[in-house]
DNA sequence: TCATACAGAATTGTATACAGCATCTTATGC
DNA sequence: GCATAAGATGCTGTATACAATTCTGTATGA
């Protein structure tokens, strides 16, 4: 038996599952321009595949958000607009601070102590990256993480779809955040916000937590609506 | 130009619509046991279409929770496990008492008003209807009308999501409740709960509302694991 | 000039075919 | 009697074909 085979778990992965990747990243970056109409003979063929499977993944992005559906008229690359991202940030908001309620009661301290590990392998990497990517990156790892400690597989599945379709606007806010340098000025003295509500759980105070993480949150939803105004001109000039 | 052409804004659903309908209504109430695996040429007989609309169907309700997949082996129906209800009961929590909390401030007094008048005019059937269908309608209706005072879409999708999952076991919570006469303690003297959260909710009492809604469905939830039982010998005995 | 109607092209919606797995059955050896 | 292997069966995964619908471009008339 070859070592190939052996390590082979992915069950491999079929053509619909390989579609479902692609679009699936294509739709949260964008690629497909807002209310940008999906022509699915084109893209099956780019893809590789056939219009079935291209069909059984666009309709499970549909029911995900990432796209829309028009009888008769196909599929659409969903809308982008600041009322839409800033209910997005809301129920991250929402979802976030119901699984560090429940962190509270039962997450170990070991588990904890994982999450804040990771924390100070990534935040040196925080301050001097410059690929808002890789920050991006680090961010969602570390919520997800920290979402995990609630031991509720809903909440955190659904915090993964808020994030993967606010994603492209994270990253817009995110270069805002960087050319404003306002990294610089919260750089040494200040606690990390993460800092904090790490900190306030591990401390098993709950409300403390929540407020931190509510606010942290609250900060970038007010910003909502100036990064869809960027990211729609980014869009819709040529690539830099 | 014929009457029922201009009243016909139903854009004459395709066969993936009408299957993806009935296929719904069937996991939600568990016509398919749980975990069992759906054969998908007898079902695409049994609704009247092809394989290949049923399948595009099957990958939206995947998406929405509904069905699982497994890779060369098809679609089965979601599992059914106290963790799991826990978890949706939960999530419950979060959106429901994040909508309220924006309520506070986006809700207009008349439309508040609108949910109260909603409230008086079901409330009397409630405690005397023989249907515990007909009173779960009309609880996750309120709900529903209650979230949508929070003006976000995202909340209110979430929460159709979350009720549909859900609403099977709720339908056994809800009989063993009556079972147990709890109802008829409740009546009279009390605020039903409702009230309480729709009351503080018109006051612009924001915590008390999250407070009032927090602890209506924590008794829900506190009760999961006990109606989920119920709810599987009440699908693996013969029909009353 | 604008609106409308029509024909042709392009695209979507669904059925069907078939190859490739997975599962079940039966047979065989221990 | 039990475990295992081989063959038969049934189901899934995907491609393709074609019907039905929508879109596009052009011509016609007010």
């Amino acid at each position: 038996m070859m070592i190939s085979e052996v390590l082979d778990m992915s069950k491999a992965s079929s053509s619909v599952d390989r579609v479902y990747d692609r679009v699936r990243h294509m739709a949260a970056n964008f690629e497909f321009k807002p209310d940008e109409r999906i022509n699915e003979s084109a893209l099956s063929l780019k893809l590789g595949a056939s219009r079935t499977p291209l069909r059984e993944a666009l309709n499970r992005l549909v029911a995900e958000g990432f796209l829309t559906f028009q009888n008769g008229r196909g599929f659409f690359c969903r809308s982008l607009s600041p009322e839409k991202i800033v209910d997005l940030y809301e129920a991250r908001q929402a979802i976030e601070c119901e699984a560090l309620r429940r962190s509270v009661t039962r997450a170990s301290d070991e588990e904890i102590a994982a999450v804040v590990a990771y924390l100070d392998e990534t935040e040196p990497r925080y301050n001097t990256s410059k690929s808002t990517v890789e920050v991006l990156e680090m961010d969602e790892d570390f919520h997800i993480r920290l979402a995990e400690l609630s031991k509720n597989t809903e909440l955190v599945r659904l915090l993964r779809n808020i994030n993967d379709r606010i994603r492209y606007v994270r990253l817009v806010d995110l270069k805002m955040i960087l050319a404003k340098k306002q990294i610089a000025k919260n750089k040494g003295a200040k606690l990390s916000a993460h800092r904090v509500i790490l900190n306030a759980l591990a401390a098993r105070d709950g409300e403390g937590a929540v407020a931190a993480m509510r606010s942290h949150i609250e900060r970038r939803r007010e910003e909502a609506t100036e990064a869809v105004r960027i990211a729609y001109s980014q869009l819709y000039v040529p690539a830099d």
